[in-house]
DNA sequence: TGCTCTACGTGACCACCGTCACGGCATTTC
DNA sequence: GAAATGCCGTGACGGTGGTCACGTAGAGCA
């Protein structure tokens, strides 16, 4: 099916071409004809809220493909952003596992297709499907992991530009990345949201890995100049 | 069975006084059964260490009673806290689900029993108990909103005030709390690695707290003179 | 050409807090 | 009793980075 998104939607999962590579969706065939006439199909802009801070939850999300950024917020307006989930991953698992309210808004980064599960067939899914339900636990597993990365980034480090050199290694040492040349999907003021940090200083920071001949920036993309010297600079 | 520890070892999990009050062992019979023959038990005195950062997985540890502080460290012997588990909860679940390596090191705090359980008889136990993996994946439930919480005192506050403030709050809506009294079982020094400062500041905050009346501290016992002002204090 | 909007670059200021240093007090050990 | 050890209290100092303010660059549009 063509939609005017720029992907095809596909809405069977069945015979879904990139199912076997994505974590939740890689199930046998008994669990997944409960799970593809259990869910509902969705094509969402960017920029869409999935759920927000606060809201009870209705259910889980599986993101089909495309991007979508986890935050939460203060009163003062202060964001932080949780993590970037990539395709193949169920968002609001733990509010419907806990029955809590979310304490993460989910924003769709790009366009989207998302499947929908009722938190009811969810826990049905889950339940009759042991398969499922050490997926589920795969996901929390790889969330909690990535939290606590997160604590180690904002608490060990000394300075923001050692969280920094954190965040650009773990892009350097990523799917996307290659020889040290890698594209950055974000803006300095989201990067600055994921490392506790401001706008301003982000900016400042870049600059002077510049100079220093750490990092090159062309556009989007950065290159590492001088890997080494940013490990170090990293706290390792 | 007595045991040097000060508490009486409970070796079978079957008739375990307190099981209905755990998380992770509060199972239908037939699960317990498998439970039971799959474990063994261990007493430990306090400073133990479960398992180290960076070690290869050996199985998941039940905690019976008493406490276990988890946390990181980085190259320069900084320490961050990332949580301090209480009785019924299984330590080491995520190195083993995902079979890499523990990314913290587990402290007993006290003396304590500790059910033990390869990786092996663990993932058998859990393939073969839905119910064992739900109870598992509510454990990970409640370690990822823990850990997220962690991330947003650390990264959404702007001074340590703020942070100490989000803590006492905590403590003061946990169990052990009453009528804004609760015992703090804490040094000053494992404050400061539960909210990413040092000995000296979190000393210095909560004199300035006690100074301004809006806490008093007996002994380790702190009283919230003024919780409106504590709120305000921790940004909410 | 002029207007608007968003993202990035940069300078100045100063509060917060990490670091170092030392002293006081309680408990333990010989 | 003396010495050692662990934890807490506090003063001085200096750097990091948050905040505010403003300038620049490029894209989109009429």
């Amino acid at each position: 099916m063509r939609s005017p998104y720029g992907f095809e939607i596909q809405e069977n999962c069945i015979n879904c071409p990139v199912r076997g590579q994505r974590q939740f969706c890689n199930v046998s065939s008994a669990a997944l004809e409960q799970l593809q006439s259990s869910k509902s199909t969705s094509v969402y802009p960017a920029g869409t809220l999935l759920y927000i801070e606060g809201q009870a939850p209705r259910g889980v999300f599986i993101l089909c493909n495309g991007r979508a950024k986890l935050y939460t917020s203060s009163r003062q307006g202060k964001v932080i952003i949780l993590k970037v989930a990539v395709p193949g991953e169920v968002l609001g698992v733990e509010a419907a596992l806990s029955n809590r309210e979310h304490d993460e808004t989910a924003e769709l980064l790009e366009s989207c297709q998302v499947n929908f599960m009722t938190t009811k067939d969810f826990m049905k899914y889950i339940g009759e499907n042991t398969e499922a339900a050490l997926k589920t636990a795969g996901q929390l597993t790889a969330d909690c992991r990535a939290a606590q990365e997160g604590i180690r980034c904002l608490g060990l480090s000394g300075s923001v530009e050692e969280k920094l050199a954190r965040l650009l290694l773990g892009w350097a040492s990523g799917a996307a990345a290659q020889q040290g040349r890698f594209k950055v999907p974000y803006k300095h003021e989201e990067i600055a949201q994921m490392i506790g940090s401001t706008r301003e200083t982000v900016t400042r920071i870049l600059g002077n890995l510049k100079r220093k001949n750490v990092i090159d920036i062309k556009g989007a993309t950065v290159i590492l100049k001088d890997p080494d010297r940013l490990k170090e600079l990293a706290g390792a």
